[in-house]
DNA sequence: TTCACCAACATAGTTAACCTAGTTGGCTTG
DNA sequence: CAAGCCAACTAGGTTAACTATGTTGGTGAA
């Protein structure tokens, strides 16, 4: 695998894992192999593998999660034809956020000039 | 730069180019510093500042030319009908500001409650 | 049995080193 | 002067090593 073309290693490992997600070969909620076994199967570092999957990771297609693995994202929870009710939702999200954030502010600005405490991190 | 705020460096790099790219503040056309002056800029290791840089060629945002340097790219040239990029690059930056705002809403809950002290894990 | 600890494995991030290849400008040589 | 070489830059790709952190299963002690 991941053959001299001239396209790099990452891009083609990054493709053909995209084609086998797109393609059903692995279906939504399915556990990639690890990064050390993806090393050995198509031949290659570790880092080229990280690489391709932080694309992957990158563009959606799948989630990552420390200490488990990395999973095939559900094909709703991913971009899908209805983008406009994505973009509806994420904005939503946003807008949720930053009021979560702005109270959170309020609270760390007072909290720390009234009560020295934590500060550093 | 490239403060401590769990998010990694990398992306806040790539944030940052990207705002500016967006906001104006480098045009398209525009050579970007070399990868040793970013990381001399950012106080960065120049692994992450091509980390960062390569998450922008990746998005299409700039054009990188071999003994050159980088470009912005125009934003006419840019791929247009690209929504899915931008979708998924919104929503990694929702997941990634819902993942912080958790944490520290947590932290404050702890230490608003209760003595300020670590003691998990 | 149940709890606590620990080793093994996972992703994730960072850094450093080395290589390839394209560009540019200056210097040497004919 | 002109041609060509060469050193110094540039981006890009690859690899390896290290750290941090989370998960899981087994082992041993209470």
């Amino acid at each position: 695998m991941v053959q001299n073309t001239g396209r790099p290693g990452y891009l083609q490992i990054a493709d053909d894992l995209r084609t086998q997600i797109r393609g059903g070969s692995l279906a939504p909620g399915t556990l990639l192999p690890s990064t050390a076994q993806l090393a050995e199967q198509y031949d290659a570092s570790l880092s080229v593998v990280k690489m391709a999957v932080g694309i992957l990771r990158n563009e959606g297609l799948v989630i990552g999660q420390q200490g488990k693995g990395v999973f095939v994202r559900d094909a709703e929870e991913r971009p899908a034809g209805d983008e406009q009710a994505d973009l509806a939702e994420l904005r939503a999200t946003v807008r949720d956020l930053s009021v979560r954030l702005a109270k959170v502010e309020e609270q760390l600005a007072t909290s720390t000039s009234r009560r020295p405490g934590r500060s550093s991190r």
